[in-house]
DNA sequence: TTAGCTGCAAAAGGTTTGCAAATTA
DNA sequence: TAATTTGCAAACCTTTTGCAGCTAA
């Protein structure tokens, strides 16, 4: 903590609002607004949990607004989306390079730094030519809580020959 | 090739349907000619392509029982689903270890072997206790021939201290 | 002033589901 | 016979979009 702030009183509200406008874009108040909710909420957030989260106290506000204020954050590379298996996308702020490894039994997820996918990212580009955007995949697989639990018994009914 | 087979005459089919069998499950014409035409086709499919074409010949079938067969495919393991960033998950039979690369920027699916991830599958089980299931991710990226474009400038915006 | 944003409501895309009738083991 | 599947249609969930009015630069 660096001192006591007013609600939404961000140090990085300003200058994300100002990536807004890079490209001719605007600083609106709903655009205020839900990058304050944004910067003050949980790390990894769905569209439809901020809405509910800003529209607790701005009903006003459309779950639209919300979309395209993500997809504007998104495309000043501000906020990074991610897919995360079935459901819908989160997104998180652009701020560490990191992975996501998604638990398929209890949906857990696991962030890890990038330092963990460096070699896997060298040898894709090495071998195949392919640069990986981490941020934008998730690893599935199961949690060591859920590893060691018998469910899902990874089946290995491979067919064919 | 093994010879001349008539159409839909997979030696694969009837093992599959047995697999159907397992657990009290039928095997109904229905099912028939949609792992017909899931051995048939190509590798990676999206339910709709194949309702696609198995609906070409026989138009009596529901979308819905695509969909149902695929999911009771993939509980017996004989298929498996992966969600490749944007759009609808694509099925492809369980028969070998791969990993999916996904270009962010003209969609081709790469697929590389299980060993291009070994390490990485390994280091993440050595250090997070994560047990990888490779198929059920793909990695974005961009591919060799996008990655020498131009077009998303892979921004460093990082947001904080 | 004028391009960009907003709210609304409707649509789109992919997938799931309730149900009565048909089919399978 | 009893349980499973099917086709149909409707619902579902997440996300996108058209449009008229509003607002920031």
């Amino acid at each position: 903590m660096t001192g006591a702030r007013r609600d939404g009183d961000d140090p990085r509200l300003e200058a994300i609002l100002t990536a807004l406008c890079a490209d001719g874009g605007r600083a609106t108040v709903q655009r205020r607004i839900v990058v304050s909710a944004l910067l003050a909420g949980p790390r990894h957030v769905t569209a439809e949990e901020l809405a509910a989260t800003v529209q607790a106290r701005h009903p006003d506000i459309a779950t639209s607004t919300i979309y395209r204020t993500l997809e504007a954050l998104d495309r000043q590379g501000v906020v990074q989306h991610a897919h995360l298996g079935h459901g819908p996308a989160v997104y998180h702020l652009n701020d560490t390079d990191h992975l996501h490894l998604v638990c398929e039994s209890c949906g857990h997820v696991i962030e890890v730094p990038g330092s963990a996918y460096e070699a896997f990212a060298r040898l894709l580009a090495e071998d195949y030519g392919f640069r990986v955007a981490p941020h934008h995949f998730a690893v599935q697989g199961r949690c060591g809580a859920c590893a060691a639990e018998p469910g899902l018994p990874q089946r290995g009914g491979a067919v064919g020959a």
